[in-house]
DNA sequence: CGACCAGTTGAAACTGCTCAAGTAAGGTGG
DNA sequence: CCACCTTACTTGAGCAGTTTCAACTGGTCG
């Protein structure tokens, strides 16, 4: 058997679409979850919770899954130093919770006052084995959180401390509003401190301000009061 | 007031299992995704591929999926100062490829020569559609995929070059051999170079030699010419 | 009003990076 | 088999960006 004609001499790194720009995960053809809350969660338990209020905790137990129909939620791990890391962000229309029961990897808390729909694991499983479409657009969800993990990391590791704010601002901009993100100018509503672009980006709440100050001075981007404004979204793009 | 590390103003953050220690991916009850290799894929395409060869690039449209039986791969993304991010590494054993066919988010290279198997997206579909037990493993391995994205992304943001080597080191010991993960001496087969690892700390070839030589100094775990021994497996998770 | 928290700004310290040089190891062709 | 070439690894010294620490502003809420 003839070894693949692919083969690049380890040295030699081929480049087909390098460092590309954050792509939004349109998902062509292919329903999105959120479809099946009208047909077959009609009757789930809708709950409210209210902005700092947690879902639950890193290493629940939890036997229910959710969908958020308002308001928006951070992912994230806690560490020794008291620090945490904020793995993702949830927003209206996304589903979130396990497939496999499990001790929860991580903890869950509203930025938002927020509505959600809380399904139980046996009326999930249920439609997970009856409706391979659900199934399917599942693992559409889980593959795009684990894009955006992927980059996020290499965000982290390699960009600097301006460039990670700037891609995180248009990355949640782009997932907010995902109808026209061609539009120069937007503005959309961000229930952010700094603080949590800080444990977003791993950066220190100092450093962030210095960034978003510099972004406001370049007319790149401003965010204030939970809101964030782009006079030019290409621009935005461009300085990521 | 003094700020006390462990405060927790009302609202805002609880610490549960703060800074867990690495989690094995123990699937209790829950098979493997392999197991349906010999019962549904068994006139599948097998095929070899050398060390360095790319299975794809970044931007492909595969039509395939992929499991591995034999050698290990990377999965990366080139940037465009002409270094890589390794996202994370493939072992046997293990699926790869997308659910919702897709331009590929990341190229996979062989870290050595390999064997592997290639369905077709319609057998894969077929069984994912037909067998609600195949659907829901493929969940968790993303699941699993998307933890381990979660943890080198702390990683990465919060700790030390020592540190984030340990860690790496810890977890590929630990996926490569799932048996006796409380063994005290272990010695494993690691394909990895010091670039490899560099590229998948975000750390530079000269510090992770660093970081590999004070690793050496204290006897915690040496990493020479392709195999890992480590005297203390204990030892080196409580040094993460 | 005073307490408190989010945001701001400055200056010094530190970790990992850059650049540079050198050694060891592996593979190839004579 | 050795000579050569290339890649992998090692080590040092200075630099840079982020962190740390500290102080101050401004808004919000009791």
């Amino acid at each position: 058997m003839t070894h693949m004609s692919l083969k690049v001499p380890s040295h030699t790194t081929v480049y087909t679409r390098p460092d590309a720009a954050i792509q939004t995960d349109r998902r062509n053809g292919g329903e999105r979850v959120d479809a099946w809350l009208a047909t077959h969660f009609a009757r789930a338990v809708r709950r409210r919770l209210a902005k700092g209020a947690h879902l639950f905790l890193e290493g629940a137990e939890s036997d229910h899954l959710y969908f958020f129909l308002r308001g928006w939620a951070m992912k994230y791990k806690s560490l020794l130093d008291g620090r945490r890391q904020i793995l993702d962000f949830v927003l209206p229309g996304e589903p979130l919770g396990f497939v496999a029961a499990q001790p929860a990897p991580y903890a869950v808390e509203m930025l938002n006052d927020a509505e959600i729909v809380a399904v139980s694991r046996r009326a999930f499983d249920d439609l997970f084995s009856s409706d391979p479409a659900f199934a399917r657009a599942i693992c559409r969800e889980l593959e795009a959180a684990g894009a955006r993990a992927h980059e996020r990391m290499t965000s982290i590791g390699y960009r600097s401390a301006r460039v990670r704010v700037c891609r995180l601002l248009a990355e949640l901009a782009e997932r907010a509003r995902p109808g026209d993100d061609e539009a120069g100018a937007i503005a959309v509503a961000m229930p952010l401190s700094q603080r949590h672009i800080a444990d977003a980006t791993a950066l220190r709440v100092e450093t962030v301000c210095r960034a978003l100050v510099q972004l406001h001075d370049e007319g790149v981007a401003v965010l204030r009061r939970g809101s964030l404004r782009v006079p030019d979204f290409q621009a935005l793009q461009e300085s990521c």
